[in-house]
DNA sequence: TCATTACTACGACACATTTCGTATCTTACA
DNA sequence: TGTAAGATACGAAATGTGTCGTAGTAATGA
């Protein structure tokens, strides 16, 4: 069969985004961090893990009392499936639109604003 | 009752992105411009923007035999939520990751970029 | 050894989302 | 006037998502 992009859910990215910042983790770890932000319980977040697992997001090993969890896509490509997503939806399809925004919407460091420069200067030849 | 965020559903967001396009449709018009890209039928699109009506995500006026619709949220508003979300799930809760990935994602032409040039140089004072 | 603890597996429910089919209503015009 | 075309309203099925409860299993330590 095709490899179809898959889809992650919101919670699904929420847990992703948590196995890309550890490299890895078990779901007691997981749930964790997720306790910081929600309220549901440690086998939702179980659950979860299982289901991401057999949708292939993520990877285990099963060899230890309690597993640990890999994250088996890659962010940049999610970040490219869903800024691409954001700009069809929400800029018409422009990307200078959504950059503006960005921009505007969150007061960057100096340090940052120079890294994107940077970038800016690059492109700009 | 406290006026939550709305949070439209993906399809919901393809409508408004055309409503907002247009000022104003009719469920047909919508239907047209749906059927490019997606092979759902008419009423499926009528059901749509009826429960996005009764959602309060769009006006209409039902003065004529065919209804015509209006979007009834701000793009702006669902702009700054969507960046925000993505720039939390998806790049670490770093704006600017965002704004480099967008540059390099997209050939931009020389007078966006000049544009946001311009943009850039007022923040970075 | 055996009770407690910490996991995983799995079924099931509630609700949301997408998708139609069908009934009904209007209106134009032959 | 009465019929066909084109709209809306609405119910309902199929699927997706989020949430637990409970059962069972493996390790731990008193």
């Amino acid at each position: 069969m095709a490899k179809e992009t898959i889809k992650p859910t919101e919670s699904e990215l929420e847990i992703l985004q948590i196995l890309w910042e550890k490299g890895e983790a078990t779901v007691r770890e997981v749930h964790e961090v997720l306790s910081e932000t929600k309220t549901s319980g440690y086998t939702t977040t179980l659950k979860f893990m299982q289901i991401m697992y057999d949708k292939g997001l993520v990877t285990r090993d099963d060899s230890a009392k309690s597993h640990t969890y890999k994250p088996a896509v890659n962010k940049k490509k999610m970040q490219r499936f869903y800024v691409d997503k954001m700009i069809k939806r929400l800029f018409s399809g422009s990307p200078s639109q959504l950059i503006i925004q960005a921009l505007g919407q969150h007061k960057a460091s100096q340090d940052e604003l120079n890294e994107i420069q940077k970038y800016l200067d690059n492109l700009k030849k």
